[in-house]
DNA sequence: TATGAATGAGAATTCATTCAT
DNA sequence: GATGAATGAATTCTCATTCAT
């Protein structure tokens, strides 16, 4: 998570960071002003004159995240990906959707903990969230949905808000298997356990009898 | 979460409901065990006679949940619907699930709260989950993989993991929405959301074009 | 220590020689009535019965072991050896006497440790230990030097409580080493240590030239 | 017990001090933080910034006074009295020695009383103990005796160790019985007294039977 | 009598926050 | 601005004592 760019204060910058990294470890209560400023290599008093108090540094955080960071990081690969591509044939364009998101993840991990984590507790977290990220996912998966429907790719009696839901629900699936429980099973081969996620994406997981049954 | 068959002393049942509900509201660290105390409606040193700390009465609430109520209550559900199910549509059948699953979250949130919570910091707790409850669902989930694949309702290529997956990481997604996010939207028949998952889920949502390349 | 003799009912001497244990090997404070009504195998209640307190079990321990012990088990002893024996030479008498104060202090090691920790704390168990205890020893020596001064085997001119003072004081110090810092010198072999304790009792450390000043 | 010549903190040397204090009066277990903290004019949670635990903080004193003022005070009068001192009589050696001693107890009692109480519990603090104190007072001793018995004031038939032993075990029961119990009895001349044990401590007891049977 | 669950006052310890330097 | 020592309210945990059974 680069911080670099935004116009804070060097003593600021390095503080967010350390939040984010023990905030991420321990989560907020678990958390003490004593360790971020041993890591972000400040006085304690010194986090105090940036955040007036724990819980402001945390909207600091968050705010950072979602309303600076919120498009242009965490949405600019899907929007490329799913609007700007050349690609054609649609299986590869999950694929390259499902790398970038998952390459994303690791990247941001201790951010998406603290997020997720805290949209459990707090209304107005999850709020902030949808306005900054899911909203812009959704608009987004709109228009992927509606360049795809012309050119026949996807059906056009899906919603498409169910559509980028079930995708969504399908690479966030896959992702926490690989993160977490990968070592549970026999080592498979990422590119063949890839396929099938996209393969039932597009197709599904219903058999000839069923289909005969629409 | 009932609480009640188990063979627990009445004071020790209390802490633990107390407990849940606090720790689910305010998180572990946020909570206090005066609060749990009050909640539960005995004395605060009563807690430490039935669990040496805080964390202990953590673990506590989390055995209760995994080893105790995993198999039985979270899975018997799944496996009665899956496996036993006299239906013979899979479209009833995911239906039926669905609806199963968002019945038991809404009666557990609380305690799935928690659990997702921990699991995201402790790897311990996502052993725990893994063994008490992952492993389980995908044990059902192969049975009824084969099943279906014998009465050709389901596609024979597919793998049962990469199924399961995309059944509960759709459900997953459809189940924050309506919960978190549902006021966000213009309000949508839920019969008909739900059935455009399930369509999702069996036949995918690739269109005629994406169909002819495969 | 051996209470069985006294009129005590069966618990209440039970929950009396684990008191004795746990507080010489934690200290009054340092132990727990959780703790002793464990050794003593009763419910923690039952100590209450007998004693109101806490501190009323310490004081049972001290009356016990001061006013019904003191004089017959600590001093009987002394007594036999110093007043009673047929011994002729003192350094055999000094040695007899030592040897069985080592023995008893061995065998009642855990009481001792009480005594001397709460003598050093409270004017009442001084005051106790003086009337049970150091009184009546005082009384020994007086009686002991009255007769060995008539034997012409001490000397007429040391006042008995100083020559009292100088025997028990030299037997404590060669017992806390031997006890407690044996370990830290080269085994010597007790019987010539004890002969230089004593030889230095009888006859002081001084040398020829220092006898001449006298 | 003065520490201002350490290099310690204002509130270090203050709590420090309160804690000796409170430890002494009520030992270990019974002091609290909170009166030491009253005591030494600081807030409770300053202490836990300058000694991590309650019991760091009884290591902490037992560090400054055995590591730190052990050798310096503790030996510096023994050895300035037995090795330095230009008095040619024995009998006026040892009475500077024993006053000596009984000043520096009187203004160490509140330390002294702590480690004897810890030392009866805690192999550690023996251990301590006798490196920084025992040890040197052991080797003064040696170099003391050397010198006496080249001038003929001490005995060369003495083991040294004994000799320091029995000196120490005289003027600790001296030392008990004046602070302790010195109102039991007729009010004695201390000068007396001190002349008597002097006596003793160099001649011994035995009258003129028993130096025939040597 | 004996029990041991329950109590709650009190203890040690933590930590966000302040403020003099 | 920056520091970090000091604070003290809040928190976890302990344990002597009570009391219904």
């Amino acid at each position: 998570m680069d911080l670099t760019k935004l116009g804070l204060a060097e003593k600021e910058r390095k503080i967010l960071e350390a939040a984010i990294d023990v905030f991420s470890e321990k989560g907020f209560s678990g958390a003490t002003t004593n360790e971020i400023a041993k890591r972000a290599g400040v006085a304690e008093g010194t986090i105090f004159r940036y955040f007036k108090t724990k819980k402001d540094l945390l909207r600091g955080i968050l705010i950072q995240m979602l309303n600076l960071l919120g498009e242009p990081v965490i949405m600019e690969g899907v929007r490329k990906i799913l609007l700007q591509s050349e690609e054609k044939e649609m299986r590869r364009i999950l694929k390259a959707l499902i790398l970038d998101r998952m390459e994303l993840i690791n990247s941001v991990f201790p951010m998406v903990r603290i997020v997720i984590t805290e949209a459990l507790y707090h209304e107005d977290i999850r709020d902030a969230f949808f306005q900054n990220v899911l909203a812009k996912g959704i608009e987004i998966f709109s228009i992927f949905h509606q360049q795809m429907v012309v050119r026949g790719m996807i059906r056009p009696d899906v919603d498409p808000l169910a559509m980028g839901r079930s995708i969504v629900g399908n690479i966030a699936l896959f992702v926490i298997f690989r993160r977490f429980f990968a070592e549970k099973f026999s080592p498979t081969d990422m590119e063949r356990d890839l396929d099938q996620v996209i393969d039932i994406i597009m197709f599904g997981i219903a058999g000839e009898a069923s289909r005969e049954q629409k």
